[in-house]
DNA sequence: CGATGGATGAACT
DNA sequence: GTTCATCCATCGT
């Protein structure tokens, strides 16, 4: 587990996140968030994600305006915007249009590897198998210690820089894995108080390491058609 | 599966 | 000080 060939690991490029949101939300599903930290190698498959989108999304917290808070949002594609949500915390990424305020939010990950430093940061016995790691928004960013200084960061290969182990402390890969479109399901999104209406979350049906609402979705089919690639 | 209550950061008054 | 929030562990059915 920890001879990972990280060639293929190479982080997506900008133009990967310079796509419309909900594009990017169903792009996300199967690719690979991984973290480095303490000299650990962490990764998990992304299974669930959320579109919060520029305009006309009262859910999206860029619709009031741009604050100190949620600055990160009206940043490039492609940089992390985290914030906190009762005492957690949840991992989102920039997309299109720049300047905006538009995002994805990350909600589950199928444990890849560094379970064990994982089971560590969410305060799991290591014993236990059957808590889940990294399902669930707070959980995940737990698992893989992401908080707000991880806010702002930008997770393609030129944040190499900001690192001096020479690589980004976070960032998304795509290891060629490709869910089919009727393994992938739609739904309201979790928790929202406004614009709850709108078919926005998509997810890996029937995934062990998806949170919420399983029951209430359907396929993501011609009526919610996007081009994946 | 649904209801409940706890937890904390930040924007308000 | 008060309120709200892209949550979640726990408990009851």
């Amino acid at each position: 587990m920890n001879d990972i060939d990280e060639r293929w690991l190479a982080p997506l490029e900008p133009s990967f996140y310079d796509v419309e949101t909900r594009r990017v939300a169903i792009a996300l599903l199967g690719k690979v968030l991984v973290r480095r930290i303490d000299g650990q190698l962490l990764a998990g498959r992304i299974v669930e994600t959320e579109a919060y989108l520029h305009r006309a999304d009262p859910a999206c917290h860029a619709a009031r305006g741009i604050k100190p808070k949620n600055a990160a949002m009206f940043g490039p594609p492609g940089r992390a915007y985290v914030y906190p949500i009762h005492a957690k915390w949840c991992f989102n990424v920039v997309t299109m249009p720049e300047g905006q305020g538009a995002a994805v939010l990350i909600r589950s990950l199928e444990p890849v590897f560094g379970v064990e430093p994982m089971k560590r940061h969410r305060n799991i016995d290591e014993s236990k198998n059957d808590v889940p790691l990294t399902s669930g928004p707070s959980r995940l960013c737990q698992a893989m210690a992401i908080d707000r200084r991880q806010n702002g960061l930008a997770l393609w290969s030129e944040s190499h820089e900001d690192n001096v182990a020479g690589s980004p402390p976070l960032w998304i890969a795509d290891d060629g894995h490709r869910y089919r479109r009727r393994a992938i399901g739609c739904s309201p999104r979790i928790g929202v108080t406004s614009g709850e209406s709108l078919l926005l979350r998509w997810f890996v049906v029937d995934h062990p390491s998806v949170s919420g609402l399983k029951r209430w979705h359907r396929e993501y089919g011609p009526a919610e058609r996007t081009q994946v690639d």
